[in-house]
DNA sequence: AAAGGGTTCAACCGCCGAGCT
DNA sequence: AAGCTCGGCGGTTGAACCCTT
């Protein structure tokens, strides 16, 4: 694994001088952008066979002109199955928000707590969404004022939209499974219908362990961008009715093909009353 | 229809700590 | 202890896409 050590003693120069002509060569065949059909099937097919982990070496083994650290970014961000695709729902918004207002920019360690989504993916929806509000509202998107906005406003709304869509889950649940309806979607799971209160002051301290979830997902290449379908009505907790982000954390997704609230963001669903918010403003 | 500006997100970069020799 | 590789992390970039004019 080691590389051998470029020391100048006699015995060694000759072993020193091929090793850097050999790294430069490799530097020179190696690939950089977008990664191509092929390249993602040689990197699916090898991880399934030998599992992941030592990417230098999987790359070279795999015959893939690339880092093992793009290997290591592209498997983890967009190959690995049970990556989960698509805008983020509100209930994930919701909780990206609080771990992000106890955790900071740990995007990884707020990833842990969102089965299928990335850090990558979650530090990018910061950055576009929630800082882009930030700059409208002249805040510092980690100013305590922007932190107060977004617990007082954001979040309460965002809420009250779980609860409206968990209602029009509902019925659509109902109406999935009614005999004279063929169902046009998958089964909805049971307990979409929540009445949910927000108690936004250090709702998420004692966040259970999230259970890992399998989304299926498959890949397909569209005008040269990857795009990614995946089926997926996730699992939920009914255990309460009364939804605190504790709860929450289990993710009561009723995410509905075809249905575009996922595609919300905080603009769509008129979430920022700059009049309210104007106040929060130093 | 075209141009230009804005947005998104996959991929890269640099840094750091762990582990090995 | 020093030097190296590797993996992981957060920050940044830029091409593709989208929207507005």
């Amino acid at each position: 694994m080691k590389a051998e050590t470029c020391v100048v003693r006699n015995n060694k120069v000759s072993t020193c001088q091929s090793k850097k002509q050999q790294q430069e060569t490799d530097q020179e065949e190696l690939r950089r952008g977008p990664w191509t059909l092929e390249e993602d099937t040689l990197l699916i097919h090898y991880v399934r066979c030998h599992g992941e982990g030592r990417w230098n070496l999987l790359a070279k083994a795999a015959g893939l002109k690339r880092t093992g650290k793009s290997c290591r970014l592209r498997w983890l961000n967009y190959l690995k199955p049970d990556i989960k695709r698509g805008n983020l729902t509100p209930q994930e918004q919701l909780l990206i928000l609080e771990l992000h207002s106890k955790w900071g920019n740990r995007w990884s360690k707020i990833a842990a707590h969102l089965p299928g989504r990335t850090d990558n993916e979650i530090k990018n929806y910061w950055r576009t969404r929630v800082q882009k509000q930030a700059r409208q509202l002249n805040m510092e998107s980690n100013s305590q004022s922007f932190i107060d906005a977004i617990r007082c406003f954001y979040m309460p709304r965002l809420v009250q939209k779980i609860e409206q869509s968990s209602t029009s889950c509902a019925t659509l649940n109902s109406e999935a499974s009614s005999p004279s309806s063929p169902s046009k979607f998958p089964e909805f799971p049971t307990g979409c219908t929540k009445n949910s209160t927000y108690c936004s002051n250090n709702a998420l301290s004692d966040m259970p362990q999230i259970p890992h979830q399998q989304t299926s997902a498959s890949s397909s290449y569209t005008r040269g961008k990857t795009v990614n379908v995946a089926e997926d009505c996730y699992n939920v907790d009914s255990s309460s009715h009364d939804v605190e982000l504790s709860s929450m954390s289990v993710l009561t997704d009723c995410h509905m093909p075809g249905h575009d609230w996922l595609g919300d963001d905080m603009e769509e669903y008129g979430m920022w009353d700059l009049d309210e918010l104007w106040q929060f403003r130093k």
